[in-house]
Parts: structure tokens; sequence; C-alpha cells
RNA sequence: GGCGAUAUAGCCAAGUGGUAAGGCACGAGUCUGCAAAACUCUGAUCCCCGGUUCGAAUCCGGGUGUCGCCUCCA
């Protein structure tokens, strides 16, 4: 079945057709190891994961590269400021290679968490600093760079067009608030591939205009280019790289050999909290980690990023993720209930399901549509390994590890259960059969108090730990009570 | 100021010309000693005005609101 999907580059969905037989090639910009990745970047990640999912779900076979960056990102993608990572060693008494080091760990456990698979390659940016310096080099050789006192700059007026992703105007920006733009820049939208390093900088490398190092951008080229070739399929990100990232790589491409990159570039829309944009100044800048303290799994915030498309807003609230981790419990549940059935359904169904699902993610990754089918199939009054194995099927793309899902509930025939539980348990049986009801409700209220819940089912009593999101949700503090 | 997006039930949202997916919450029911959990059932004519059309949430025009980018950010 066809696949289609939306670049931002022709404004329109278009027609996937591999450039390498069966082999798809993708590059994703990734995290800056600055500081811990938020819930706003991963949910561009979740995307990436899905599209890489689809792909293959498709038959495809990948070569994704992500990238790193621990050097070269400054505080402004307009090269103003100073180095992220140098400014995060100052402040944390690190060396910035120590910072890049701790962030990548946190960044990809966090992919784990979320049970997001790892791109074949992920290169970071000080492994290729020979390629980008070629890079630069090649640029200023074909005539699209000029050196400066501090930098070297890309021209852009040297191109036939820019920017080609975005609709920016030169003279309009000219009245905006840009402070420090470095006078010997040519125009104002020359940006930096290669900075001469100021004297206590300590990332910094020999090159032809001194001990310098790399801009932003620039890696993204070289790495892209080293490990996809010159073109490849798809290029992904969030939206705010579109008007200074994308635009600049893709200028890059031109200056050094002459060619857009890829087609194909998607762009993730941002995750709003509350309404409005995550800042630091509101404190609304959550991690993964935080998260999980206020009781939502990350799978439960992929479910919930899965509620929207992702070329749309999505406003994140803990009242919207305390009920996508209620959802994911009961998906489970019904999972689960589905593989102990004992039911038969027919063949046909099974394939409309299968068709409809692939109909939804191939169109550009409707992933909301998609979870539609899901829920239209977990609710199936039919009880049938059928369909749990469709499930799986189905969750080789979205990822909730739904195979897992008897280990989340924690309903391994009641192993892990501490004895002092098991205890109380016996102690309610027997006030139970007593019918000493305002005992055995005192016991329940114990157990529960202790991170349990007491089933009362026509077997009997079973108890299990709490799984997150099970107590009621107090809106107005934003954590569990 | 420039650019762009969006406005669908309490909340999160899908749907791009043919009589409104799904999730959560609320309510009702089944079950239970009572609960919890689970399961079942239940809700909107789509911001406003005008237009095109046999027919529009879906296209066009005009309002209004919200949000984002241009300045750090996925």
């Amino acid at each position: 079945m066809a696949i289609k999907l939306y670049s931002t580059l022709t404004k329109r969905k278009e027609d996937f057709v591999p450039l390498h037989g069966n082999e798809v090639r993708i590059y994703s910009c990734g995290p800056t190891v600055y500081n811990y990745a938020h819930i706003g970047n991963f949910r561009t990640y979740i995307f990436m994961d899905n599209l890489r999912r689809m792909l293959e779900y498709n038959g495809y076979t990948l070569k994704h590269v992500m990238n790193i960056t621990d050097v070269g990102h400054l505080e402004s993608d307009g090269d103003e400021g100073e180095d992220k990572m140098e400014k995060a060693a100052r402040k944390e008494k690190k060396s910035p290679y120590e910072i890049a080091k701790f962030y990548t760990d946190a960044f990809l456990e966090d992919m784990k968490k979320l049970n997001i698979e790892k791109p074949e390659i992920i290169a970071k940016a000080t492994d290729h600093i020979p390629e980008m310096l070629a890079f630069a080099q090649e640029i200023v050789k074909n005539g699209y760079g000029y050196e400066t006192s501090t930098a070297i700059y890309f021209d852009v007026s040297k191109l036939d067009k820019y920017p080609v992703l975005s609709n920016r105007n030169v003279e309009d920006q000219i009245a905006g608030a840009r402070v420090d733009v470095d006078p010997e820049k040519r125009n104002p939208y020359d940006f930096a591939i290669w900075i001469k390093a100021p004297e206590n900088h300590i990332m910094k490398w020999d090159s032809p205009w001194g001990l310098s190092y790399p801009g932003w951008h620039l890696e993204c080229s070289a790495m892209s280019r080293k490990y996809l070739g010159e073109v490849f399929d798809i290029h992904t990100g969030g939206i705010d790289h579109i008007p200074t990232h994308h635009e600049n790589e893709i200028a890059q491409c031109k200056g050094a050999f002459g060619k857009i990159p890829t087609k194909i570039w998607m762009h993730v829309e941002f995750l709003q909290v509350d309404g409005g944009k995550m800042s630091k100044s509101l404190g609304n800048v959550y991690t993964i980690t935080q998260l999980e303290e206020k009781g939502i799994e990350p799978l439960a915030f992929k479910l919930f990023c899965y509620t929207a498309h992702y070329r749309t807003k999505l406003n994140f609230t803990f009242e919207g993720a305390h009920s996508s981790q209620k959802a994911l419990n009961r998906l489970r549940e019904g999972y689960l209930n589905h593989k102990n059935g004992k039911e038969n359904i027919d063949d046909d169904t099974i394939e409309a399901y299968r068709k409809r699902f692939l109909e939804a993610i191939n169109d550009d990754l409707n992933v909301p549509l998609a979870m539609g089918i899901i829920w239209e199939i977990v609710r199936n009054e039919k009880k049938t390994p059928q369909i749990a194995n469709l499930l799986l099927e189905f969750d080789k793309v979205l990822a909730l590890d739904l195979v897992n899902s008897e280990n989340y509930m924690n309903k391994q025939n009641n192993v892990n259960i501490p004895e002092e539980i098991l205890e109380l348990l016996e102690k309610r049986k027997r006030a139970r059969e007593e019918k000493n009801w305002n005992l055995s409700d005192q016991i329940r209220d114990e157990i529960r108090k202790r991170g349990y819940i007491v089933k009362d089912t026509k077997e009997g009593m079973t108890v299990e730990k709490m799984p997150l999101g099970t107590e009621p949700f107090d809106i107005t503090k934003g954590v569990q009570r």
C-alpha cells in the first residue's frame, strides 16, 4: 500500500518512493546534550520512532542517523551568545565532555523508557570534526563562505533562493530586535559555519582558521552526507527547526554539493502545556522523570501523544496525561482479556482491521485514527488470542510494549507481593468469612495505603500492586494524592 | 510590525463535500455485604456572519478568539 508523507518543502503529502531500493535513509535532528530533554523534545522522538516502525512494518529496512549535538550550538540559533555546552559546563563545574556524557546517557535512558528504537547510527558532533571541517572548506572553496574576525560565515545571498522552507522576508526582519548582530556579517541571515574560539573556549580544534569549532548547523549536513549520501529519503525534526536550522542545512548542502539533501522534510508540531508554550519561567518544562514522579508512566505519555496527529499542536495537561495513564492500563487489560480468550473470529474480520490500520498509519502517520481502530478491536466482544496477536502486530508500530502487559499490571500470580501484605490479606479473608465487614474494609484501606489493591472476584481475593494512575487525581495540585 | 497555524461534546482530539472516530471525565447499569477494578450503555450539527453547492464541520469571503514563530526552545 502506498505511503504518503507530508513534506514541509513541498507543503503537501508526497507519495513515498525510496531512493535506494528497499532501504530507507533517514536523518533525525537529535538533542543538544546540555540539559535533560523534556517532554516536548520527546514528542518529536516518539514521532521519529513511529515513522521508523511504520516503514519497517511496510517491509522496508532502515538506515537511520540521529545526531547528538555536543558542541557548537550557541545560545541563539542566530549564532549569538555562548556555546550551550560550555555554559552548562561552567554552571555545573564540569568539563563540556562530562556534561555531554551525562546528559546523553540520561537521554538514552529516557528513550529506552519510552520504548523508542535506537537509530542505526547515533552520531556525536565531536566525533566528526574532520568531516565538518572538510564540509566547511568545500563551502568556502565554492565561494559561499567568507571569513570575518570571529567566524566563517555562509553568504546566503549567493544562493538562488533563501529561505526555501519558510516564508521569511529579510527586510521585515531588520526592524527586529536583534541587538548583537555581527557588524561584519554581509547579510542578516548569514550564519556561522565555523567559529573562531575565544581564548577561554574549551572545545576547539586546529583548522586553517586557527583554533576553532564548528557552527551548529554544520554537523547535520556533514554527518548525514557521511552516512546517508548527499541525497537521502527523509529528514525529521521539530517545527522550530524549519526557519533556521533546516534552512541552513539546505543552504550548506547547496553550497557544498549543489543539492537539497532530501525532498521530504517532516516536522513535528510543538507540545504545549496548559494551553501555551513551555517555558522555564512558568516552571512547566517537564522531564520524563518528573512525569514518573507524578504517577505518569513514560508509555502513558507516549499514548497521550497518540491522541493528536504529529502536525497539530497538542496541549499537555496533567489531567490529560492522567487520562492516558488510565487508558493505557485499560488497553493492557483489554489485551490480556483477548490473550486469555477462548473464542474465534473469522479471518476476514482480522484482515479488515489490518487493512484499516495500515491505511491509517500509511497516510502520513495518522496515529490518532489508528488508535481509534485499536480501541474498536480491543472492545470487540469476542475475546480471542487472534485479536491479541493482531494487537501485538500493530504494536510493532505503536510500541506501547503490550507484550509485557502482565508485567506492567503486576499480575504474575501475585509474585513479588510482600509478606506483610499477604498476611493482611489472610486476616481480611477471615474477617469476611465472619462477615465482619468493618474489619474487612479497614484492612482493605490498610492494604491500599501500602500501595496495593484488593480485588474481590468470584474466584476469591486477589491483590495487585497499584498500577500508576489508579489513585484519584487532584488537578489543582497536578500530582496524585 | 512581519509570517504561520488553529477554533469540533466538561477535557484531550480524529474527521478536508454526503447526514460527526477514539480516549478520559460525568451519569446509568451489571458485579459486590459495601466499595474498588472490570464490563455494558449514554452525550456534540462542528466560534459568528455571508457565499458556492442538490448537499459543508469539511470550499470561498468577512469577522472574533486562541496559539506559535520572527529572540532560547523538539
